[in-house]
RNA sequence: GGGGAGGUUCCCGAGUGGACAAAGGGAACAGACUGUAAAUCUGUCGCCAGACGGCUUCGGAGGUUCGAAUCCUCCCCUCCCCA
């Protein structure tokens, strides 16, 4: 860990300020770190998240990054389950209604939460918080006080509410609340400074709101960029199918990051890595397989990079078959189709399809096409392709 | 509370008694091309079945009919206007 002394109020605030969207307001976290400086009481940064979907991803690590930079510099995290926010479910994106969620979800959901976390976090400068041990206290009353202090007028500015009153779109009245349960934790939480994504402003600000008018001095706000997922066009999330998970294998992992548009290149170098952006200035692929590189091992070590690298020229560059690749027993009786093969060993979801991909030429058996949809292996013992990235093995029980 | 509109396959969105597993677009997957990028072209895209054919699907439950996503009844959900 690197030791805060290190670190001069400029360097800090030039560490601090790399690749954020907005802050508010920066001479407000210049002083708070200053004062950090002379009295050494470490500032407490605040990031909230919701329980109802527990695989992070490389999204979510833009803010987790930019934590840990927080602690790096000696600060202390506060990293907030939203336990309680998650019946309600943050209104930004789609306007989908969740469901509560039961106690047991909620423990199970945070403890796969907290295992991907601590792989980016310094476990001790992070406190992990949940929102109803406050938020259960509060009442109705409470409730009533908090929500006499903000403007439906206002609200319904946000973003994300007028859109869609626009289209049409329902907006039901506890999403209303959500806002203001997030500014409150914030209040509860004493926070010198809140995280999030671009997304996220509004419920951040009302967070200022809330704690001027409980006469505490108000939290700095800053906003990280939402990070474009794999189709180059919307956030990443694990619901459009464009994410990376944090606990994706290497390989895996590598692979999809080479598959991103070029676009993407300058955003995830700069909010995934500490490489300079002068890496662009060669050929795109080597940029690109740099990038890929920094981030598997991030997360696997380098080690692990060099390998899904060396992996990834090999299947990919070259078409050849891996240096490993998954191995499957079957014991059932042999002479077996090949499509049904295929769909026992998760190549593909249903039989029709198994067939389908036979017929477009993109399965292999020991490196020979096979055409024939019906085609049968008379026993294990083989290597198989299925389309550019599945490869496997069949062996004999 | 009153009036109007609407719920279709992963998404958007056509379809108003048979020709519908359901147009079109998007996504996805595969093939060609490439830098596994983008763009482009081609194919596939409910499940089972060696062509035939069968089965399940159009908010839910019933009903009419030889036959329903399409008609009727009840129910659930959303939107808009008025109050």
């Amino acid at each position: 860990m690197t030791a805060p002394e290190r670190f001069s109020h400029s360097e800090a605030m030039e560490i601090l300020l790399r690749g954020v969207s907005s802050i508010h307001h920066a001479e407000d976290l210049a002083s708070k770190q200053a004062n950090f400086l002379k009295t050494g009481k470490p500032l407490r940064i605040k990031a909230g998240f919701d329980p109802t979907a527990p695989d992070l991803h490389l999204g979510h690590f833009v803010l987790l990054k930019k934590l840990r930079e927080f602690q790096d510099l000696g600060h202390q995290v506060l990293f907030l389950i939203g336990d309680f926010t998650a019946m309600i479910g943050d209104p930004t994106g789609r306007s989908e209604l969740r469901k509560p969620l039961t106690q047991e979800q909620i423990e199970e959901n945070s403890r796969t939460y907290t295992n991907q976390v601590f792989r980016v976090l310094d476990p001790s400068r992070t406190e992990v918080l949940y929102n109803s041990s406050w938020m259960r206290e509060i009442g109705v009353e409470g409730m009533i006080r908090l929500a006499a202090k903000e403007t439906v007028a206002r609200f319904l500015e946000r973003d994300d509410f007028s859109q869609r009153m626009e289209k049409g779109l329902p907006i039901f009245l506890h999403e209303l609340l959500y806002p203001l349960i997030q500014g409150y934790d914030s209040v509860a939480m004493r926070a010198d400074v809140e995280l999030g994504g671009t997304d996220q402003l509004f419920n951040l600000l009302v967070g200022r709101d809330l704690m001027r008018s409980h006469e505490m001095s108000p939290q700095v706000v800053m906003t990280m960029p939402l990070l474009v997922g794999l189709d180059g066009e919307r956030k990443m999330s694990k619901s459009l199918k464009n994410a990376i998970g944090l606990l994706e294998a290497p390989d895996e992992m590598f692979g999809k990051v080479m598959s991103i548009p070029d676009a993407l290149m300058p955003d995830w170098i700069t909010l995934l890595t500490d490489l300079p952006l002068s890496i662009l200035d060669g050929h795109p692929r080597d940029a690109k397989m740099a990038l890929a590189s920094a981030i598997v091992t991030r997360f696997h070590g380098e080690e692990a990079a060099e390998i899904s690298r060396e992996n990834f020229i090999r299947t990919f560059s070259r078409r050849e078959v891996p240096l490993d690749m998954p191995e499957f027993v079957l014991e059932e009786p042999f002479p077996m189709k090949l499509s049904t093969i295929m769909v026992k060993v998760g190549a593909s979801p249903s039989e029709s399809q198994a067939k389908q991909l036979i017929r477009q030429n993109s399965v292999d058996v020991d490196g020979v096409t096979v055409t024939d949809p019906f085609h049968l292996m008379e026993s294990a013992g083989f290597q198989m392709r299925v389309g550019k990235r599945f490869h496997c093995r069949v062996k004999k029980s």
